[in-house]
DNA sequence: GAGATACACGGAGGTCCCTCCGCTTTCCCC
DNA sequence: GGGGAAAGCGGAGGGACCTCCGTGTATCTC
């Protein structure tokens, strides 16, 4: 329920652990990775950051069998924050306005990751999202749902992966959409579905 | 407020119309490309679809820039019958449930459309659209949100953007997603949102 | 420490995408 | 119908993606 990211030795859950030259491999991709993105603004060819961290491309794709899972390893320790962030947000706001306080900085988070990546192949990935990432965002939602449930803030009857769902959806639409629209009168209209209101 | 999609002979707007050439092309390109994406499930590379249709593919490309263009001018037929619904529906039922059953209507066109097409390169440009469409799209969305406002079904004050975002985004989301996922509860989340409820 | 074994590496190569520009065809005007 | 300009055509070619499998190397066992 509190999942946190995968120590560095041991990058994908209960495996063996890696071979020592594996780990080494791994952590230099990551590496070059960041080095490449925050360089030249996400449009790096695979093959290049491969180069960049001396191993070859079968390397690199056996540790991060798509782009968006090195992207993710790259930023694992940022999405640390934001997760984080909604214990305490949770803590110092009512439910309601704690998740579109969380929705918003989560919001801010995926737009400066894409930002500076996902400009590669055009609209390609923006959103897109490993399956461990994911179920962390939805723990996440389904705290402060359970939390809004209690006081009555919101509604009880809403699964959160489908919140999940509403919420990367929304990411990608943005994402890929023009840059003037903004994302928070989206963000605005999921808390609205998610309030108590009118009979259904 | 009633874009119609463009006439065979003239299928970008207010041009010079197509050579004659051109037109004929661009006629046994989207022929093609229908039966191409009819047989094979969706999994075409462009450069046969230009090879059956007996052009070069930088014509292809002249025609249809990008893959959902080509895409579009496939569907072009159903997508009216789409748009066509909102008003009959509007017409049947109150605004809020028509929207609901016309978001429904829309969600199985796109789910079969880009259940045929986009398995293509792997959760690639699910959603996507261009922006024509998107402005029909965003047109009926408008239609029913008017008449929901003066019914007092819907809310007054959301763009009709936004919705057209949130939409496109939920389609995006759960075409990528495990197919199990049903994409109804969403869609009843996003009315939901629209709903006139507890003091915003 | 030597042998065995599974794990991991690397990069060649096939596929697809998409651009670019010299050539061809249509259309307009006389 | 003939000439010229504008519109359109085609496909070679370069770039990126990603797979596949022969080779190399860490780890385990004795």
């Amino acid at each position: 329920m509190t999942p946190t990211h995968p120590a560095p030795d041991d990058p994908c859950g209960p495996g063996r652990p890696l071979r020592a030259d594996a780990r080494r491999n791994r952590e230099r991709i990551v590496s070059a990775a960041r080095a490449a993105f925050i360089a030249s603004g996400g449009a790096v060819p695979l093959d290049d950051i491969a180069r960049e961290a001396g191993v070859g491309i079968g390397t690199l794709y056996r540790h991060f069998p798509t782009r968006e899972a090195l992207v993710e390893a790259v930023y694992a320790g940022e999405l640390d924050t934001v997760t984080d962030s909604a214990r305490r947000l949770l803590a110092e706001l009512p439910p309601d306005e704690a998740l579109r306080a969380w929705l918003e900085r989560y919001a801010r988070f995926a737009a400066a990751k894409h930002g500076t990546i996902d400009t590669l192949r055009a609209g390609w990935a923006a959103g897109r999202i490993t399956a461990p990432t994911r179920e962390r965002v939805t723990a996440e939602i389904r705290t402060i749902l359970v939390a809004g449930a209690e006081s009555g803030a919101l509604r009880a009857d809403v699964d959160p992966e489908d919140v999940t769902t509403l919420l990367l959806g929304t990411f990608q639409a943005t994402a890929t959409g023009d840059p003037g629209r903004r994302v928070e009168p989206l963000l605005a209209l999921i808390v609205d579905a998610l309030r108590p209101g009118t009979p259904r």
